[in-house]
DNA sequence: AGACGTACCTGACCGC
DNA sequence: TGCGGTCAGGTACGTC
């Protein structure tokens, strides 16, 4: 599912629910995701109180007070669903509190926290994965040690980014999605950031110039923060909603726009699509050159 | 090292 | 209605 501002409004959807509550209880209901989970998961998880949850590229991470913390990737199709303490399920056919649903398709993961609530994992094509380890060794987790800076941070600027990829050759657009080059951008964003920044997403990565990089940096920051706003809005229906936390309302102006006119101020363009390393690639050959 | 391609999985949708 | 092909927001791994 998710790029980096679905994973961040994710988290925060997450956080109010979670954060002090202790973990009474954990189900988990096969034996892995894409990987098979950590030896002795739920074991691992009970008792342990939820200190705080952040978030690294497209993962989030849950601090816990036993020094573990709990990795969680969502895939393409991973979301959570939060069944918030003191709500009254009535599917479920039982009378009273704590009545919650029964476990629906493709629920992996149900955590029930000492106030009564649940968080459920659900991921219907099992891309997603989950992993603990000592939050001390965060820095060395396999799935976080070569990832490029927070494309939110200063450390993702115009002088990063020209030296991450002065050797590459490929399409702009395939370089932007290594993880390695700037962390969290995914196809969506990447076709979303290189309409706004009039750059052809099959340009050499080495040869566009410094000053169209900086674009790009500052392009990236403005659509990665346009979304998360997007997010946070709709967090506020999701509390009213059935507590499930995903994708979010969001219009986009190149993705998903194939011969539609480009909505680029004085563009009459129409949008393209085509292939680049086995993924859909929208832009306007018009003004992206 | 970089630059491919392939694999993992289910479901929605489209044309016949 | 059914069936096969294509597509989907990600990433790990194999090969050249």
């Amino acid at each position: 599912m998710p790029e980096l501002p679905e994973v961040e409004t994710v988290m925060r959807g997450l956080e109010p629910h979670m954060i002090g509550r202790k973990i009474n209880h954990v189900e988990q209901r096969r034996a892995d995701l894409r990987f098979p989970f950590p030896e002795n998961f739920p074991t691992r998880l009970m008792g342990a109180e939820i200190i705080s949850l952040s978030r690294r590229a497209k993962y989030i991470l849950v601090q816990l007070d036993s020094g573990e913390s709990w990795m969680i990737h969502l895939g393409m199709t991973g979301r959570f669903t939060i069944n918030a303490a003191g709500d009254v399920k009535a599917s479920s056919g039982q009378a009273g509190h704590n009545s919650w649903p029964l476990a629906e398709p493709h629920d992996h993961v149900i955590i029930t926290l000492d106030d009564g609530g649940r968080v459920v994992y659900n991921d219907v094509r099992r891309f997603g994965y989950m992993d603990l380890f000592a939050t001390a060794n965060e820095l060395d987790h396999p799935s976080l040690a070569n990832i490029g800076p927070e494309p939110l941070s200063d450390k993702f600027n115009t002088k990063q980014l020209a030296n991450a990829i002065q050797k590459k050759k490929s399409a702009i657009k395939s370089v932007m999605l290594d993880q390695a080059v700037v962390a969290g951008l995914g196809n969506i964003y990447i076709c979303e950031a290189l309409w706004r920044s009039n750059i052809n997403p099959k340009t050499p990565a080495n040869k566009i110039s410094t000053k169209r990089l900086s674009l790009l940096v500052d392009v990236v920051k403005e659509v990665l923060s346009d979304a998360i706003a997007a997010g946070g809005s709709s967090l506020k229906d999701y509390r009213k909603a059935d507590g499930e936390l995903g994708y979010f309302q969001h219009q986009w102006d190149a993705y998903g726009k194939e011969g539609e006119e480009c909505g680029k101020e004085g563009c009459d363009g129409i949008i393209q699509r085509f292939t680049q390393s086995g993924r859909s690639t929208f832009y306007c050959p018009k003004h992206q050159k």
